[in-house]
Parts: C-alpha cells; sequence; structure tokens
DNA sequence: TAAAAATACTCCATAGGTATTTTAT
DNA sequence: ATAAAATACCTATGGAGTATTTTTA
C-alpha cells in the first residue's frame, strides 16, 4: 500500500480532476489515471465516476478517501517525527554527569537545550562516577559528561574529549593560607579538605568533608577552614567578591581536568546526544575562555 | 516510505537478528540487509549496531521503530477498513423507503443487517416518494427502495427490480362490503379510502384518510369503514384472525406493485448498498413465499 | 468538436533473489 | 572456525513518461 498511491486518491478527491491533480501531483495524467486504476482494480472497488460533466466521487471512494486521509496524516507524522530526530529537534537522551559538571553546566545547558527545540525530552542524572557508570551499562544512560581520569581505566566504554576545565585551590576570605606567596602541600595539609566525592587514601590529618552538592561546598567553603578544588567559572562571583581566593598549592599549578563524553563503546549515539554534547562543548569553550578572562583579571 | 521497510524495521528490532527477522518478513536475508541500509541511508540515522554478540537497537532504531509502530497500525487499519467495506461489512449507506416498504421491511432488515456486521452506519429515511427524490438528487441518499410507478417517467434515475409485492383490497370484519362475492368499483366507491399518500384524482366520494405510517392506518381500517389496498403481508396476522378480510374488487384482481432500487444514474454504488438490496430482495423472496401461501389458505 | 480520461508502448528505478565475501566472536 | 551480516551481480515488477485513441457533453 504506497502512500504515494493514496495522495493521487485524494487529490483526484480534491480537484475532481484527474488532470489537475496529475498537475498537483506532479506526475502526468496518464501515470495518475493508471495509478487510480490500479487501485480500484487491486480493490474492486469504483472510487470515481467519470462521466457527464467530470469526476464525482462514488460512496466508496469517498469512504476510501477518508480512509486515506488518517494514513497520509500517519505518514506525514512520521516523515515529521524522523526529521526532525534526524536534526536532533527530536527525540529522547538521557545523560548524567558529575557534581561539579551538574552544578556548572545544567543551569545554562538547560536553557539551551529547552530553546534548540520544543520536543525534545531531555533526561539528566547527576550522580557519583560509579553510579553514573553502571546506568550507563544498564542502558538508563546513553552518556556521561565527566572527568577522564574518572573512567579511564573502565573497559568497554569510549571516550571523547570535549574540553577542559582549570582547577584551582580556593579558601575562605582571610584564610591563614592566603598570606602564604606559594602554598606546601604540607601547609595545606594542616587544614581540612572539602570534597564532592570520597577519595580512598586521603590523608585525612585535619578532616574532611564530603558533599556532591557543589553549590553547598561553596558554602561551606566560605564559611569553614576547609580547602577546595575547585573550577574558576564556579566561584566567579565569590572570587570577584573576595569571599573566596585562590591559593597556589606546589605541583598543583596549571592543574586542568579533561572533560570528556563517555559512551558505551561501539554504540552509535543519538543525533540528540550529538547535539547534547555540541551545546556542552560550546558552553566548555565558553567557560574556558571566561575563565582565562577571570584569571588574568585575577592574577594581574 | 514504504510500510514494507517499516515492517522490515520493526522485525529486526523485535527479533534482533537480520536473518531470523528476514525469514519472518517471507524475504531473504541480504534483501533485509539492503532494506535496512536503504533506510539507514536515506534518513542518515544508524538504526542497528551489528557487532559482538549479535544486533542492537540504536537510540535511533528505538525512536524509529516507536515511530514505525504507530505507522504500521495505521496501514493495517486502512486495509482493514477498505478490506471490510469492500466485502460490504462496513461503511455508511444512507437509502429511502416509502411508508409501505418501510413498515413492512425495516424491522426485519435492522435485524439482518446489524447482524451482518457491527461496523456498518445505515441511515434510512422512510418519507415521500417525493422527497425521497430530492433527497436522492441531494445526494442525501444513495438509493431507494420503492415502487416502479413512482418514478417510471423521471429522468436520471436507474432501477433495478428486485421482486414485487401482490396488492388486495383489505377492509374491517364485518364490512357490508364482505358480503359481496365480487366488489365493484361502484359498491367500493361508497365507503371512504385509506391511503398512504394523496392522490390527484381521488374520487373522494365517501371521504379519503392519508397518513404514511402504514401501522397507524392498519389500526385505523379495522375501526372504521375505509377500504385500503395494501399487501397481505402486513395484515396478515389481522386476516388470520379475521380483523381484517380481503375482497376481490372488479379489475384489481392480482394486482402487483413492482419494487425496485433506485439510484442516480450513472452512479456506482457502494458495497454495503449492494448487500443492503440484496437483503431486501431476499427478504421480499421471503415476503412473496409466505404471501401465496397465505393467500392459499386464505382462499381455501 | 473539444476537452478530458483511457490506452499503448517504452524506459528506468528499485526490490528481491542467488552466490559470495567480509566480519566478529 | 563459524555464524551472521554485507556486497556483487542479476532479474523482474511496476511506476512514470510520451504519443495516441476513445469518450462524452
Amino acid at each position: 500500500m504506497d502512500i504515494t498511491r493514496l495522495r493521487h486518491i485524494v487529490a483526484v478527491s480534491d480537484t475532481l480532476s484527474f488532470s489537475r491533480a496529475a498537475e498537483q501531483q506532479n506526475i502526468t495524467q496518464p501515470a495518475l489515471s493508471r495509478s487510480i486504476a490500479a487501485f480500484e482494480a487491486r480493490h474492486g472497488l469504483r472510487l470515481f465516476d467519470r462521466s457527464r460533466g467530470g469526476v464525482t466521487l462514488t460512496p466508496s471512494g469517498s469512504f476510501v478517501v477518508e480512509q486515506a486521509r488518517a494514513m497520509i496524516r500517519a505518514s506525514d507524522e512520521f516523515s515529521r517525527n524522523v526529521k526532525l530526530y534526524t536534526e536532533g529537534a527530536a527525540g529522547r537522551v538521557a545523560f548524567g554527569l558529575g557534581p561539579l559538571l551538574g552544578s556548572l553546566l545544567l543551569p545554562d545547558l538547560a536553557r539551551r537545550l529547552l530553546a534548540h527545540g520544543p520536543e525534545l525530552e531531555i533526561i539528566t542524572a547527576v550522580k557519583s562516577p560509579d553510579q553514573l557508570l553502571a546506568d550507563l551499562f544498564d542502558n538508563k544512560l546513553e552518556m556521561i559528561i565527566g572527568n577522564v581520569w574518572q573512567v579511564s581505566e573502565v573497559h568497554g566504554v569510549a571516550l571523547e574529549e570535549i574540553g577542559s576545565l582549570d582547577l584551582v585551590h580556593v579558601v575562605r576570605r582571610d584564610h591563614p593560607l592566603t598570606q602564604l606567596e606559594k602554598v606546601t602541600p604540607e601547609a595545606l595539609a594542616a587544614y581540612p579538605v572539602a570534597r564532592p566525592v570520597r577519595l580512598t587514601g586521603d590523608q585525612t590529618d585535619a578532616g574532611t568533608f564530603v558533599c556532591d552538592n557543589f553549590h553547598v561546598l561553596r558554602e561551606m567553603v566560605e564559611a569553614t577552614d576547609c580547602s577546595w578544588i575547585t573550577t574558576p567559572s564556579f566561584v566567579h562571583a565569590e572570587l570577584a567578591s573576595g569571599s573566596l581566593q585562590m591559593i597556589d598549592v606546589e605541583g598543583f599549578s596549571n592543574l586542568k581536568s579533561g572533560i570528556c563524553v563517555i559512551t558505551l563503546a561501539g554504540r552509535t549515539r543519538s543525533p540528540v546526544s550529538r547535539m547534547v554534547s555540541d551545546l556542552v562543548r560550546m558552553a566548555m569553550d565558553d567557560l574556558g575562555a571566561e575563565e582565562t578572562a577571570s584569571l588574568d583579571r585575577t592574577g594581574t
């Protein structure tokens, strides 16, 4: 049952003329005549009476046209949906992020995504790396936006670098460490550490505060003696106001965190997810530029 | 967008194997591979990942399969509806009948029609012949089941005989005319006449009662001195009980009314209407046999 | 007689089949 | 090494074009 043929039928019904219908359908009149005749022969129905003063719909024709319109609507909708999906303007994607990237990117990303297509269904999960990986292997997530080091040793996944974040140590305003030109690791170890995830091998001489909510971490660091490794963009306002300050720790200069898209190896990605990771890449680039500017400003 | 191709896609999605899907779709594996590849190439989407341990759906594939299922449902429904329509088991027909045939046939006809297909939409109109013809020319009715003489002189309509009804004069029990072996037209004219339609040229010496409801007419004749021309079947019970009696009017012996299907000339009829007129024909044949038996019984 | 649909023929795109190669486990 | 998908090559069906005939108002 070719949709084209149904379009022919509806065209004749609309124009009540084989010639005009053919023109409208961009085929010749004989081709259209044959198309209609083929349908009539196959189904044993006469759709149109061609006689005195033109073409008229038979009751059968009227019935078939009604059915055909529904079919054509379905077909058009199919084409439209597939096209939108292919363009990344429709469809579903579920992806995960770590706490830092979630806090840093999601608000802005959500805005961009919603503007990108009204028929998108975006499902995000902000969790710890191991939970994200479990969901990825469970096919609950199509991709993870994460740190390179988190998955570098995991097998069965594919990594695609999409940018990097500068990482710096920050502490509260008037923290003793801000007095030092260069902070040694030993000096740093005298103060508690704030972290988004528990790290095996932490030297917890002075205490560790773990929280996967970066917004909470930020406020917490402002109010305690904790040192914290974060990206300048996320504490941009605090650095500008001075409520948080960067410190220069020996051996941690120009620390960067590679950000990548993590997917199951060998899996083809959806257009939507490509669109999302492109948006993330752009957001990262913007952040990079911003960060450089911000660092320059703070540095000079 | 060929539905066949969508069926191929869904089959692969269901079996997760090109070979098995091909078998299920009654084509060879290479043909199916090409079918899928063609879709993928045309839309720039990869539907399936063919790799380690078999075939898996990509997110795109999952999306397309979902859309395709809707499309296939629509297609199946289309085919089903057209098939049912062609068989006369679905669809709509509007037809008209005169008062006699309406009263005589419709109750039984309705029963048969409803049993014939649950997806039928039957619209009937019981009106006077001129109103029926007007509706026919207005395309409000597809056909009329009527008397031959009602339309014999009308142009633009086609007649198809489907049977005939015996007509007899009846009067109430103990009516003076029942005393006569043979009733002359003059004797008849001494009593009022019951009719379903007003007739130009009526000799209304003794009065005329016009009502297009045959059931009403029947009761009315039982209670008055009216004579009435009707078909024996419709007053079968009354003849048997004796509350109505046939009279033999000179010049009106073996009076018959030809019944026909009236349609607009040159118009192709719907399968449903053919089915309906076939049922009417059968009902008429049944009535004919019944009537003959009845007449024989009464006659002897 | 003129306009419109049907027919005759030809061509070509495409779906499908058979045989074979490639790939991945 | 084997099972399954992809490729190569061929065929045939059918959809569409051009030219022409038939129909009917």
